[in-house]
DNA sequence: ATGAAAGCGCTAACAC
DNA sequence: GTGTTAGCGCTTTCAT
């Protein structure tokens, strides 16, 4: 219970009968300390339950083996996978993490330019940066301030010049499943997305249309917040719309989820009525009913990379040479919400 | 970028012209200054972009303004919806958050005294703890030493005598849940739990025997982890041991999910041969089909709760008399997985 | 092999 | 109003 007295490497020092310069050095393993001098020295720390102040310490070794991660969001499910994942590998180097959300506020840039202040002034070695933000000017000038700081950092599924960046190939993975879906024989394809999402999604919708010839039927178009609830509304209003469509590809899978629900309230059968086609692959997405046709993103290997790209620029101190791009693969997974099985089965 | 020399206190008061002190002043918004200083200072800060330096602030005014949160996992949509929850109220109080998972790793009780040690080095102003660990001996020795180092340290969900506490009634939540089974008639019910979550739960499925004078069949009762495998996994050993049953309570959403997907599998109809309860009541809950009745737990209140009685430890300077424990109550929500809804129909 | 002393970047008396 | 100075708890020369 804190006996009063706070106790610092001075008290140990005088408790072992040496100078806090060879506690110090017990500390750190340094060699060249007689055995004897060692054994009191790490006697006298047991006993007082001492733990070194990592603060007092990256003050003069210049890194605090700490570095700040900003996500979006942890409610959903895919960001926070993303989140234990990096926590994860960022520990078995030696760091830990310092975590800020963003979209749990009205003003997710200013709360994006706050927290990363806070890293700042709380002297991370290193950001690893994702945002919700879109890309307009105000942004801009962030990311330039940013860079100004000069710590390293990589962005993640944003496209910011000049510093590392790890991203999907959204455009591939969104184009995947569009082409899919027309390959089963859809010409009347909604998408649910929005600015939120990344902008590939709904180029790769498009595009998708393009190299079939197809037309993208603007009215079909819906933009929005990644949510279930967004989801919901969006497919409801499609179809009290009255407006001719089979298939649906929604910008992630909360939204296809809440599509679905929607869909099944308005009394239309998938995949038999309208196929739909997520993008995530969360856990959810397997075990709706029907259960989700969906993009894959490899996350347990982004996270990874991330956490690897971060400590790579620490190490090579930042040099903006060092920048890289990472794109990672997509992948469809095809269940049963895109009807594609109950097709085969039933040729 | 970052233009070689490292800004601190000291550019930016020669830039102005001024005093470290009186740079000082203006960083901390210190009355009594010239607003002409004031000015010039404040120029010359963003000239600069200067940011100061929070650690060494905060080995002088002795806090750090960072918490430390220890959660099991954050892939669970529990914990991550906590963590959110948490993380945002801090944030509104001018914290920020040190992220630890403990559950990731096979000796999870190890990296949780790790974790707490990072807490501790990095001079947090207290502890949020959760953990996946049972009440072994070694755990306690853990927990003593905790205490020791004197930091405001709240628990949840976990019976630690001398600290904070915040759990919810889960004797209540599990009894109210079996008893709702009971009285559909159901008196062959399994429990598929664990030692990983709360052993209240499995007490309340007993005593909501008893109460009911009810036998327990230990034969349908399985432990093992909170995860979607290990409940598709128990309910498919109880299918094919042929042991009769007719209802099942499971420990948490994700365990109930998964022995859903394996009593579809197996053929067997839910509710109508047999009905689940989960607990938790994350999202895949009422997306699950037939959608999951389980015991909902208020994880905002709670988080908000446990927030403000870190804070209020830190206030008080940690007093041990200040040491509350705040319990709440659990709601039995009821959709389709339990055939409740459906008995009323066919009334 | 170990101690003395000079800082790291900042705040808080204490002076003027 | 503003500057000077003494630390905060530690690491790291530089001596010895």
């Amino acid at each position: 219970m804190g006996n009063g007295m706070k106790i610092t490497i001075k008290e140990v020092a005088k408790e072992a009968g040496v100078s806090i310069a060879t506690v110090s050095r017990v500390l750190n393993g340094k060699d060249g300390i007689k055995p004897s001098t060692k054994d009191r020295v790490e006697k006298a720390i047991v006993k007082y339950n001492f733990s070194p102040d990592h603060i007092a310490r990256s003050m003069i070794v210049k890194e605090s083996k700490t570095i700040g991660l900003l996500v979006p969001q942890l409610s959903n499910e895919y960001w926070a996978t993303l989140a234990e994942v990096i926590e994860e590998a960022l520990w078995t180097h030696g760091y830990t993490l310092l975590l800020c959300t963003s979209s749990t506020r009205d003003d997710s840039l200013q709360k994006e330019k706050a927290a990363i202040h806070s890293f700042i002034q709380r002297k991370v070695d290193g950001i690893i940066y994702s945002t919700s933000s879109g890309a307009n000017e105000s942004f801009l000038e962030f990311t330039e301030q940013i860079k100004r700081y000069g710590v390293p950092i990589v962005a993640f599924d944003q496209k910011i010049q000049g510093m590392s960046q790890i991203y999907g190939d959204h455009l591939q993975g969104a184009m995947d499943a569009v082409k899919h879906l027309i390959q089963l024989g859809h010409r009347n394809i909604a998408y649910i997305g929005g600015p939120l999402v990344s902008p590939e999604r709904e180029l790769g919708y498009r595009n998708a249309h393009t190299i079939h010839d197809l037309p993208v039927y603007e009215q079909l178009i819906t933009r929005g917040e990644p949510t279930f609830q967004f989801g919901y509304r969006a497919m409801r209003e499609l179809i009290e719309s009255g407006r001719l469509f089979t298939g649906v590809f929604c910008g992630n899978d909360l939204i296809a989820l809440g599509a679905l629900q929607a869909l099944e309230t308005a009394g239309r059968r998938v995949p038999e009525d309208v196929a739909v086609v997520g993008y995530d692959d969360i856990h959810m997405a397997s075990f709706a009913k029907p259960a989700l046709t969906t993009v894959r993103q490899p996350i347990a290997e982004m996270g990874r990379t991330l956490v690897e790209q971060v400590l790579l620029s620490i190490e090579t101190g930042n040099a903006p040479q060092q920048s890289r791009h990472l794109v990672f693969p997509m992948t469809l997974v095809v269940r049963e919400s895109c009807g594609a099985k109950t097709r085969v089965r039933t040729l």
